[in-house]
DNA sequence: ACCTGAACACCGTTCAAGT
DNA sequence: ACCTGAACACCGTTCAAGT
């Protein structure tokens, strides 16, 4: 499990291949295949492990609100540090949408909502739509996104093709390409959960 | 184009290879390689294809928020109807934040935002924030999910397993999972958007 | 310009055989 | 019980050679 996650952190999605893991462990292809069943469920395992590791360690927030954001935060920043979670974390939901990450995630992000006033017969709703932005935005902000100075140059260039787009067909985009280029990412996810947990409590 | 679609619309995801594709068509492996550069390029394209079709029939809502609702429910039945695109929509976005997939989305939910009454200087924020929920939530929820009598079933199972899961450790899943097995995705998903749309108005 | 299809360097997985 | 490693059936991609 642990050879698995260097794999990957070494070297990205890619890596975690059954004969780069086998020789990583000194041993042979098939060795694996009698303490797991499958590549993919060793992908999923490490998966779950790595978003137990960040999810695991519960700060006691100040607030409620303190309390999601910190949990939201902790997986912004597990994905930060791995990029091949961004894709995987997808991956994994889609293939098994109440699988054990929904699982951990919803109990982090929800487990504050009581507190917050929403009603019991509202958590369910509400805690997915806090969950569903929330690996919506690690999926397209912490993943493949290089880092510091690539970074500038990168959002720069997409910054600049949607800044030429044509105002008849795309308005829109191109009204908000500056933003775009000048916008922080964990920044912009934070204010993206402030906005839903307004909705909750306007709703609440 | 419409080929790799119906191949992976007939079989899903792994249908798509350069030999099935290539038999297809009657033709050899090489041809393909004269039109595209490589595989996942063209995945990219039938993914950008897909969404393009999704999204181009703008109805003319009563109000923005219907022309949002109408944008994202056109996203969530296209996903319904190609299952492999829950995960390529995820992947491709992971690989390519700022790709065409991510204009397109941008474009058809963002465009009602003024008319919400959001100030220009936070069209970004607010239109990132629906575009995420609403690719979190399309990932977790139209993909593989077998349909109608398997689904009860398959859910029944999920709801079960977090019905018995140790109060102290996982109290608020515990709490709902008679919610998990009684809900309706759409209906779910509509009530998500309309939740970030309260937070969305509650600012503006 | 466009296509052919064998060849190359990879995959995941299996399985007889070993200890 | 646990491991070995060759073998199998696949991949995507390349490239000399054809039309």
């Amino acid at each position: 499990m642990a050879a698995a996650v260097e794999l990957l952190d070494e070297a990205g999605e890619g890596a975690l291949t059954v004969r780069a893991l086998s020789e990583r462990l000194s041993t042979g292809s098939g060795a694996i295949y009698h303490h797991v069943g499958t590549m993919n469920e060793l992908l999923a395992a490490a998966v779950d492990a790595v978003v137990a590791d960040a999810l695991t360690a519960r700060p006691t927030g100040r607030s409620p609100g303190d309390e999601i954001r910190a949990a939201a935060l902790a997986l912004f920043d597990a994905v930060a540090e791995h990029p091949w979670l961004a894709g995987q974390l997808a991956t994994q939901i889609t293939r098994n949408p109440w699988g054990p990450v929904t699982l951990r995630v919803f109990e982090a992000v929800g487990r504050p909502l009581e507190a917050v006033g929403v009603a019991r017969a509202k958590w369910f709703v509400t805690a997915s739509t806090l969950v569903h932005y929330l690996l919506g935005a690690t999926t397209q902000t912490a993943g493949g996104a290089p880092e510091a100075a690539d970074r500038a140059g990168f959002l720069d260039t997409a910054a600049a093709a949607w800044h030429h787009l044509d105002p008849g067909e795309h308005p829109f985009t191109r009204a908000i390409a500056d933003q775009v280029r000048d916008h922080d990412d964990r920044e912009q996810f934070v204010s993206g959960i402030d906005l839903v947990l307004r909705g909750i409590t306007a709703t609440a």
